[in-house]
RNA sequence: GCCUCUUUAGCUCAGCUGGUUAGAGCGCCGGACUGUUAAUCCGUAGGUCCUAGGUUCGAAUCCUAGAAGAGGCGCCA
């Protein structure tokens, strides 16, 4: 007996037999009736049911079986009388690892809205919720490197400081070992960086593509996975300032072969998902399903989570022009009635409200969108014959927008550098940018997914804040 | 960067045009019950009405500033 060694909850649940002899370990999810423990170890989204005779225990003991206390459990599996599972354990000895007073716990057994359990990072993750979605979080993840490996893709580490600034993706955080009070000042009064660290300016990455593209041109097919910073004080629930991005990087791909990646990489993560973690993903669509029942009917989920993953996986997505999409959005109902707030005109982008019509009313699945104007996409993507569009797409998801944002790159040296130009993009501190194409160049394509977005759309979560461990957002670097 | 909303018990919230001692459900605690699955029943306790000013005979309620949280726009992934 003392030398029994802990059986995991979720290898329990699959393997044990009426009376085994087990030890289990884990943290109390309920104590109901002063007799029935709900025990979890985070192993599987099951809890084990361990049955207490109370006339066998110590009060005092069974006192601190409290709410989310830790313990120790040594029992007999036995065929459950109760309908809720199919085994439990019959308790003979329970050690208290790590008590919980109630009442100074902050968390309780029942609804907490996510907003309250967001402040509370140091417990959300014992919610079943939480569980829920870190797990997928991280079946997700795995599920990117398992596609990219069984593909003959390699997974490239790209820098999380960087050099130039010159990619264009958004503010940047300033990274330096100065000081702000005693930094070192040039005669014009400006920080000298030359006295840094690096003995330059240096920033958080806020991409990889660029340094992708040299491993696309030397080992063809490449993968980067990695934590990417925005220091825009974007406020919304799709934003993050610390996310992690997967950025696939193609030699020989043209925008089709992209879009063609784009759709199969997706539906592999969903799939993977759909048949290695339905217990969560039901849990998940039950949450849902309750939480709406307080809204009004247009603002509830068109479908249950479940079957808008199968409807995704089972579907083309639906790919259209740029050109086209703003013909189809004059053309639309709310265009017509001036329901929208932002105009829709050739050459502007399309604004959240014109994406959201495009995926969830006109064509009910995610679209991609490819062929924008020039004007409005980076100096890096390639121009069409028609010299007014680029080769980019964006891949619109419903609920969440932009999942995806890629293109072909521009791989003809001199077309190159003339949109740098163009675009005010300094050609010497991309010098070794423009070697790739200078020097066994070849046509390249790639996309950013953006991770934490694309778990929001499997879990079902609205809030981008709630499928990362730590939300770092403005004003908010907490834990 | 712009706009809007919220902040009342441990949690989720109600509290009307300013007016006695600020309420409910759940949770906690005490008791009853004991094969429960958000257990049930009875009872007790629990409040800096976010903070600081202001208006008023009187402020949870009105005004100003601040803090925290949420949502929308823009930017994007």
């Amino acid at each position: 007996m003392s030398s029994l060694r802990r059986t995991e909850i979720a290898s329990l649940l699959k393997e044990a037999t009426v009376n085994d002899e087990v030890l289990v370990k884990g943290w109390v999810r309920a104590f109901r009736a002063n007799r029935f423990i709900a025990l979890n170890d985070g192993s599987s989204f099951g809890n084990v049911q361990v049955v207490v005779d109370f006339e066998n225990f110590d009060e005092a003991l069974l006192k601190q079986i409290s709410f989310h206390s830790c313990i120790e459990v040594k029992g007999t599996v036995v065929e459950s009388q109760g309908s809720g599972q199919n085994i439990e354990i019959v308790a003979k000895e329970i050690v208290i690892l790590g008590g919980s007073n109630p009442d100074e716990y902050s968390l309780q057994p029942k609804k907490q809205t996510l907003e309250y359990l967001r402040e509370k990072a140091q417990f959300r993750m014992r919610t079943n919720t939480f569980s829920a979605v870190f797990r997928i979080r991280h079946a997700i993840s795995f599920a990117i490197h398992k596609f990219y490996n069984d593909n003959g893709y390699y997974h490239m580490h790209t820098p999380i400081i960087t050099g130039s600034d010159a990619e264009g993706a958004g503010e940047m955080f300033h990274v330096t070992s100065f000081s702000p009070d005693t930094a070192p000042r040039d005669e014009t009064g400006k920080v000298d960086y030359k006295q840094d660290f690096f003995g330059k300016e240096t920033n958080l990455t806020v991409s990889g593509q660029l340094q992708a593209e040299m491993g696309a041109l030397a080992l063809g097919k490449v993968y980067t996975f990695g934590p990417t910073f925005r220091a825009e004080k974007s406020n919304t629930s799709r934003h993050l300032a610390e996310f992690w991005m997967i950025e696939p990087e193609v030699a020989f791909n043209d925008i089709n072969d992209n879009m063609d990646l784009a759709e199969s990489f997706s539906k592999y993560l969903i799939n993977y998902i759909l048949d290695n973690y339905a217990e969560d993903l039901a849990f998940l669509e039950k949450r849902i399903l309750d939480a709406e029942k307080q809204l009004p009917k247009e603002k509830r989920r068109e479908m249950p989570l479940i079957e808008t993953l199968r409807f995704v996986v089972d579907n083309d997505f639906e790919r259209i022009t740029y050109t086209d999409a703003i013909n189809l959005l004059r053309n639309s109902k709310p265009y017509k009635k001036g329901r929208f707030e932002n105009d829709v005109a050739w050459g502007k982008d399309l604004q959240s409200e014109h994406e959201r019509w495009l995926v969830e009313k006109k064509f009910k699945k995610p679209v991609i969108v490819v062929d924008y104007p020039k004007d409005i996409k980076a100096f890096y993507m390639r121009s069409n014959e028609d010299d007014k569009t680029v080769a980019a797409m964006d891949v619109l998801f419903p609920g969440i927008g932009e999942v995806m944002g890629g293109s072909q790159r521009e791989e003809r040296h001199d077309m190159l550098v003339k949109r740098m130009n163009e675009m005010d993009v300094s050609t010497e501190e991309l010098d070794w940018y423009l070697d790739l194409r200078k020097f066994g160049g070849c046509p390249h394509s790639g996309f950013g997914m953006g991770f934490e977005r694309m778990v929001m759309f499997i879990t079902g979560m609205s809030n981008i804040r709630d499928v990362i461990p730590f939300p770092r957002t403005p004003g908010s670097a907490e834990f």
